[in-house]
DNA sequence: TATTGTTATACTCTATAACTATA
DNA sequence: TATAGTTATAGAGTATAACAATA
C-alpha cells in the first residue's frame, strides 16, 4: 500500500535531516541557524530590514533582536540611506562574509555527500522536482544562489 | 551550467517550505514546532524519555522542559515503569492523542497539496529518492508512521 | 560506578504591544 | 497617516553543569 501518504512522511523527514546537519555545521562555525541563516541571505548583498523581515518569516522586533546579536560580533553592519533616513541596510562585514562563505561551502559539500550515494539521473530528476515545488510555492531564496537576482516581495519601487 | 550545486540549495528551500508549512499548521492548534514534533513522535506508543532524547536530538534537560510544557497543558502523561524505577514513559493522552491525529492529517492534507501540481510519476519518484536519503542517513521516525515499527538507537533489550 | 531524570542557570529565538522618527 | 525600526516584555527552546535516585 505505497499510497501517497508516503510522500509527506518523506518531506518532513527531509527537512528533519536537513535541519539537523545544518545545525551541526552551525556549531563548528559558532552560529545558530537563525544567524546563519540571515547571514547566507545577505551573503551577496545587502537588504533592508523589512525585506528580510518577508524572506525570513519573522516580525520586525524579532529580526532588530538577531541582527543585534550578529553585529555584536562584528559579523555584519546596519548601514543607513541616502533616499529614506528611517531605512536600514543589512551586510556583511569582511570577517562576516568569510565565515558565511565557509560555512555556506560546508553545508553545500555535506548535502552533496548526503545525496552521492544516489545513480546522477535520480539526483538531477530530485533536483528538477524539488526546485518545481520551490518555485511553485515561491520559497525564498533562504541559501543564496548569486544567480537567482532576488525575489523581493516587498517589490514597490519607491512610494 | 546546471552542476550539482543546485541540489543542496534546493535542500534547504525545501527544508525551509516543510518547516514554515509546519509551523502555520502547529499554530492552527496551539503547538509549538517543537511540541507537535515530539507528540507526533508517540502518536502511535509510549516512549523512554532516553530513547525520544535520541530520535529528536535533544539534550536531556530540553526534553524535560518540552514534557513539562506539553504534560502542563494536560496533552501528554508521565508514566513509571515497573522494571526501572528511574525510568519514565512519556504517552499521550486522549485529549493529546486527539490533537495529534488532526495535525498530523492536516500536515500530511497540505504537504499532498504542495506537490498535487507534480505528474504522478514525479511524485513517485521524489518519494522513493527522499526515503532513499532518510533510510541512508538513519533519519528517525519523527513523523510516525505507524508502519514503521520505530528504530530506536538506544536498545539493548534489558541485557 | 553508570544511568535516568531533574534542577539551576543562561542565552537565543520569536511574538505582541507600544514607541520614535521619518515620509 | 502610514511606514521603518526599535524598545519592552514574556515565553518557548535548548545547552552545560550539578544533583538525586536507582541499577
Amino acid at each position: 500500500m505505497a499510497d501517497n501518504r508516503g510522500i509527506s512522511a518523506a518531506l518532513v523527514r527531509l527537512s528533519f535531516l536537513v535541519q539537523r546537519l545544518y545545525a551541526q555545521v552551525c556549531g563548528r562555525h559558532d552560529l545558530s541557524p537563525a544567524q546563519a541563516q540571515l547571514m547566507c541571505v545577505i551573503k551577496d548583498q545587502p537588504r533592508g530590514m523589512t525585506e528580510l523581515t518577508h524572506m525570513l518569516g519573522l516580525e520586525r522586533p524579532g529580526l532588530t533582536g538577531l541582527v543585534d546579536r550578529i553585529e555584536r560580533r562584528g559579523l555584519l553592519r546596519r548601514e543607513t540611506t541616502r533616499h529614506d533616513r528611517r531605512a536600514v541596510m543589512v551586510a556583511l562585514t569582511p570577517r562576516g562574509k568569510e565565515i558565511t562563505e565557509a560555512f555556506f561551502a560546508e553545508v553545500t559539500d555535506n548535502l552533496q555527500r548526503v545525496v552521492a550515494h544516489l545513480p546522477a539521473d535520480d539526483q538531477r530528476q530530485f533536483e528538477d522536482t524539488a526546485f518545481s515545488i520551490i518555485l511553485t510555492e515561491h520559497v525564498p531564496a533562504i541559501f543564496g544562489d548569486p544567480e537567482a537576482p532576488a525575489a523581493d516581495p516587498t517589490r514597490q519601487e519607491s512610494q
